[in-house]
DNA sequence: TCAATATACTTACTTAGGTAAGTATTATGA
DNA sequence: TCATAATACTTACCTAAGTAAGTATATTGA
């Protein structure tokens, strides 16, 4: 990564990460399986497709997650009607914490970001969604 | 992660790297790789330390990385004065390709950052900058 | 001087994510 | 109907990066 925008980029994210496993360590939890209880908490019971597919990451991400945070007690994987599929819901233990991991993980984001007016983050935001996969040139933005 | 800038964050970081792979797949290299390698040419000869120091990540991964880059022949390790350090440079594969590649992976940052003017590309990284540790507060900044 | 400490790097183990290929189930079309 | 294709998920293998602990060399201070 050579552009010093994707280089800081990648720092940021990194560094994001590194913070918040901090707050999860106490839950013995990491941030990818955090990004899964937090997506089961918002939209409840869902098939791996649709979080991995809300989450943008590939399935065999959400297979492995899931099957450390079933292995830990946060998460459950039920047969769908269609037999492919699998459910996938909080226990009774993650429903009775989430609410407190998702309060201390959104003040320690807030104190990241805390350099920033509300404004700036959401500039940020808009400008960061401009970022685009170079397979999508700007003639291609025409067909949209 | 759930504030969704910090996602958003992660997304982009995720996509680049996608994308750099996609480019450097010609050469057998990774992104990380690369990155050890742009900082060679860039610098010159250089201790590991002072690799993971510009490159903001652990000891650990620049062991790893440089490993695969003197197996695969882009990067040797000759040991310095003080015995402890490994002083690490370009090979003369590396010298002959790195030009080329860094062109190649600048095209393809400069595409997917078509959308951004030059003007937008500065605020966003100005913005960016402004991301901080939740370990250093609003008044810990007072003490820089 | 030389024992204690610090430094540079490595090793082992873990999470996170990607691709490719495999399995089981469902949907489709001749 | 039933062989073929599509879908949902899993498995195996790879890169990337972190922490903790280990090794070898260099530095420091009593």
């Amino acid at each position: 990564m050579e552009n010093l925008l994707f280089h800081e980029i990648h720092q940021k994210s990194r560094l994001a990460i590194k913070e918040v496993n901090e707050v999860l360590k106490e839950y013995n939890l990491y941030s990818a399986q955090w990004s899964i209880l937090f997506c089961l908490k918002q939209f409840g019971p869902m098939t791996q497709k649709e979080i991995w597919q809300y989450l943008n990451v590939e399935a065999p991400t959400v297979t492995r997650t899931l099957s450390k945070l079933e292995e830990s007690g946060w998460a459950e994987r039920n047969e769908g009607a269609d037999k492919r599929q699998r459910i996938v819901c909080l226990t009774a233990k993650a429903e009775s914490k989430v609410a407190e991991i998702e309060e201390r993980v959104t003040m320690l984001e807030e104190d990241m970001l805390s350099g920033l007016s509300q404004d700036e983050q959401q500039q940020l935001m808009g400008l960061l969604k401009k970022i685009q996969s170079a397979a999508r040139t700007e003639k291609d933005v025409e067909n949209d």
